[in-house]
DNA sequence: ATGGTCGGCAACCGA
């Protein structure tokens, strides 16, 4: 089983490059945040041409999540099941036996801001959630936009950058408490190396080109699911923008 | 050290 996952920052200005990559690498289940599209809009019959049913959950303008897959979806949920009420930021469904949490965590704007408090409360959300709906060594992967880099190893310039609302200490550890549940994060299971990122901000001028990036998406899975993992990588091929600065494809395979 | 650019959508917000 190949799955992988994707922030698309908008799902209709990335559908080309999206089902190029669907022909060319074929895998199982695709899931992407930030869709920025509204329900009615989604672009489901393109998608299922290129072979892949789809889920999803959007609003105007902002966030909206959604799964593809080649394998049937069941159990589809969304958000947390709880109160209050969130923002499109979680799809989950199970999927040949697996259960995909495919989440936007928030950004976070800046420190000491509303935003970023939000961020914080997120996290801890989440974690009743796994806790509520899951137990550790259920077949669970839990992937998409973290909007954490964890370690120096995890962003372009690490003394820069310390304190920032995705690279701080009281992040990391909120992100621990989550993956502590019993997740692997696939990608440092199987590559150790620094500069492996999956994101570059638009606003550094051929911050791609340069890898002026940072490792925010990830591929977690429970221990069952990690034993079985095969690889973990991102694929950096440019997906012919004028500038390739997007989030690009995280992939995982699995025996 | 600061600001840089996209996308949505029709003035700025969010990343």
């Amino acid at each position: 089983m190949k799955i992988a996952t994707f922030n698309a920052n908008s799902l209709r200005a990335r559908l080309d490059i999206i089902i190029d990559w669907l022909n060319q690498y074929a895998p199982d289940v695709l899931c992407i945040q930030e869709t920025k599209v509204q329900d009615k809009d989604f672009p489901i019959a393109a998608l299922g041409d290129a072979g892949y049913d789809v889920v999803f959950k959007g609003q105007k303008s902002y966030n909206g999540v959604a799964i593809l897959s080649r394998l049937p979806i069941e159990n589809v949920r969304f958000g947390f099941d709880d109160e209050p009420k969130d923002e499109p930021r979680i799809i989950a469904a199970d999927i040949s036996g697996i259960s995909f949490v495919n989440t936007y965590v928030p950004q976070g704007r800046e420190v000491d801001s509303d935003m970023y408090l939000y961020k914080l409360q997120w996290y801890k959300r989440l974690r009743l959630y796994f806790e509520k709906h899951f137990e550790p060594l259920d077949s669970v992967i839990w992937l998409g936009d973290l909007n954490v880099a964890l370690t120096d190893k995890d962003v372009h310039s690490p003394d820069r950058l310390r304190g920032h609302v995705c690279f701080n200490p009281e992040l990391t550890e909120l992100f621990t408490e989550v993956a502590d549940f019993g997740f692997v994060d696939l990608f440092r299971l199987h590559c150790d190396e620094g500069g492996q990122y999956t994101f570059w901000d638009y606003r550094a001028t051929n911050g791609f080109e340069r890898n002026v990036g940072w490792r925010i998406d990830y591929i977690m899975a429970t221990k069952p699911l990690a034993e079985r993992c095969r690889s973990c990588y991102v694929d950096r091929t440019p997906r012919g923008l004028e500038k390739p600065s997007d989030h690009t494809f995280l992939i995982a395979e699995f025996a």
